[in-house]
RNA sequence: UGGGGUAUAGCCAAGUGGUAAGGCAUCGGGUUUUGAUCCCGACAUCCCAGGUUCGAAUCCUGGUACCUCUGCCA
């Protein structure tokens, strides 16, 4: 069930009760310069689900009005993305660039109607003409060519007659305005880019104001949905469609952006991050963009339910991403089958069972769901369990196995621990422990630890990740390098249950009191990689 | 006295004048051969100060704090 008690959702109803022939139309307009992250999947789950809950539609539009940055390779990712999370776009995706014809005629428009002029002022000097948030802006010497000037100098930049930064095409609004955005703002720049999709030399590329709402606009687009930062520019954007000849007036509506704590989804810092090595790709399974999180073991369902949860709202927020761990735990509880692995091995010798021994125990794979089957592991005189479950010193700690102490085996009994055999430089070598297969099941304070025996391993490597940053607010900090946590990235040499060889990859095992793993690579050596998609949840 | 936006628990978030939903976190307790899961319980008078009202998180007045806008990025 999906949460609609945000004020977007209020809003459409409104607007429908008002109008009961509005057809919502809602869309979601990533530009194609970089990877989908959680963010954009907060901003999916709106508009995919508004327009799915209200019977409309919802497009997939590629903001690719400037040719510097998009790139082909992202546009085909971005769609990967969306479909992995489950939503459909409404026909056929469409681009900015599908309308530089149209732009460019409400450009020539807006030039006729005298909105518009050619400006050959250059950055700093519009910079300066432009005021501050203090001061009003003054007018540029340019702002009053006449038409047919503007037309010609407008056609010839089009031609490619200027070299970027040379001239540029702004509307003709208000330099006094409160609104910074409205002084005079730039519609169109030089750029002598070829576009990545029309393939073409346009010379002049329309800005993100001058195309958003025409492109709104043609598309017919009810809720115009966009985060915070847009605010001021809604004001541009009404100006814009009441002076050009459209019909059409999309609303737009702001909601705050998803601040995930411990993360980074700004693209510019990402790229930060590729280039100075700290990770190799765009979907590094640290990082929080779809295919990192897909690459990491997270479900799409996890991902949409932690949108669901996380709410609508105009708010700053800064989210805990224990929303998001537990949305995913919840999931890969009742769907994962268990099994036993050690990931920081340590033998023991149990001394009252004999070396050719074997004790067969049968065993449900999910505790609560008889239907995932069973399997019969076997007991015998050497088992690895894991060294963090040994204590090497008198300690009152029963969830530990300590000298002359008694801890429970899961599934198989009880061990005593007898003995500690460490080489002459003191370093432990193995455990001598004496086995009791019956056990009173009313002592609760006796821990219970995991194992394998020897003769039912086989190797693995199991790469264990944790937060990339060590602050708590990443987009805060100057310097990202500088708070790089160092074990993001941990790789043990363990054990896991034989049974394992059958998997296949990409399942995900929930290993026991260790977490939620995933297969990612088996070779015909009988070497497995495991990762470690998220640990258990813990309370000490 | 630039413009715009936002303030409800540690973090999110419902609430639209009738006596503060829900989630995460935390803390108790129960079940459990995973310190997991599951179950039960605890946990705010709503930024502040006034005012209107029988009644205010909701309305009014005046403050305060934070975010955002000075790209030919989006």
């Amino acid at each position: 069930m999906i949460n609609k008690k945000n004020f977007i959702y209020n809003i459409v109803y409104k607007d429908i009760k008002k109008n009961k022939k509005l057809k919502i139309i809602t869309r979601f307009p990533p530009e194609p310069n970089g990877y989908l992250h959680i963010g954009h999947a907060k901003s999916m789950f709106i508009n995919f689900n508004i327009a799915k809950f209200y019977k409309g539609k919802c497009f997939l539009r590629l903001d690719d009005t400037n040719p510097n940055t998009e790139k082909n390779k992202y546009v085909k990712q971005i769609k990967k993305d969306i479909k992995w999370l489950g939503y459909k776009w409404y026909g056929k995706e469409k681009y900015s660039s599908n309308y530089f014809k149209i732009y460019y005629k409400y450009a020539i428009e807006l030039i006729k109607k005298k909105l518009a002029y050619v400006d050959k002022l250059n950055k700093k000097e519009i910079k300066l003409y432009r005021g501050t948030l203090t001061k009003f802006g003054k007018n540029s010497p340019y702002r009053n060519r006449n038409i047919k000037e503007n037309l010609k100098l407008f056609k010839k930049m089009k031609k490619g007659s200027y070299n970027e930064g040379e001239l540029c095409l702004r509307a003709k609004i208000n330099m006094r305005s409160k609104n910074i955005l409205l002084r005079d703002p730039v519609l169109y720049r030089i750029k002598k880019n070829t576009h990545y999709k029309t393939k073409k030399k346009w010379n002049i590329y329309p800005t993100y104001d001058f195309a958003q709402c025409i492109s709104d606009s043609i598309e017919k687009i009810s809720h115009s949905i966009c985060t915070l930062e847009f605010s001021d520019n809604k004001e541009l954007y009404k100006w814009i469609l009441n002076n050009i000849s459209i019909k059409h007036y999309p609303k737009q509506y702001e909601f705050s952006r998803l601040n995930l704590l411990y993360t980074i989804t700004s693209k510019r810092k990402i790229k930060q991050l590729i280039k100075k090595k700290i990770i190799k790709k765009w979907n590094d399974p640290r990082l929080m963009t779809i295919s990192g999180m897909r690459k990491r073991g997270y479900t799409a369902k996890s991902i949409n339910e932690f949108c669901n949860k996380i709410g609508v709202s105009k708010k700053n927020s800064n989210i805990n991403i224990s929303i998001l761990e537990e949305c995913l735990r919840k999931e890969l509880d009742i769907t994962t089958p268990r099994i036993m692995a050690i990931l920081n091995p340590i033998k023991i010798i149990i001394t009252n069972i004999n070396k050719n021994e074997t004790i067969k125990i049968t065993i449900l794979n999910h505790p609560k769901n008889k239907n995932m089957g069973s399997r019969e592991i076997i007991l015998s005189s050497k088992i690895y369990i894991d060294i963090n479950d040994f204590e090497n010193k008198p300690s009152n700690n029963f969830h530990k196995l300590r000298l002359g102490k008694k801890i429970k085996l899961k599934y198989a009994g009880i061990l005593k621990l007898k003995k500690i055999i460490k080489n002459e430089k003191k370093k432990i070598l193995y455990l001598k422990c004496k086995y009791y297969n019956k056990y009173n099941k009313k002592i609760k304070k006796i821990g219970i630890i995991h194992w394998i025996s020897k003769k039912n391993t086989i190797k693995s490597k199991f790469r264990l990740f944790n937060k990339l940053f060590t602050k708590k607010n990443p987009n805060k900090e100057k310097n990202l390098l500088s708070i790089i946590n160092p074990k993001s990235l941990i790789i043990k040499n363990g054990y896991i249950e034989k049974q394992i060889k059958y998997i296949k990859k990409k399942k995900i095992y929930q290993f026991e009191r260790e977490g939620y793993f995933k297969l990612k690579k088996y070779t015909y050596k009988n070497k497995f990689i495991f990762d470690r998609i998220i640990t258990l949840k813990k309370k000490f």
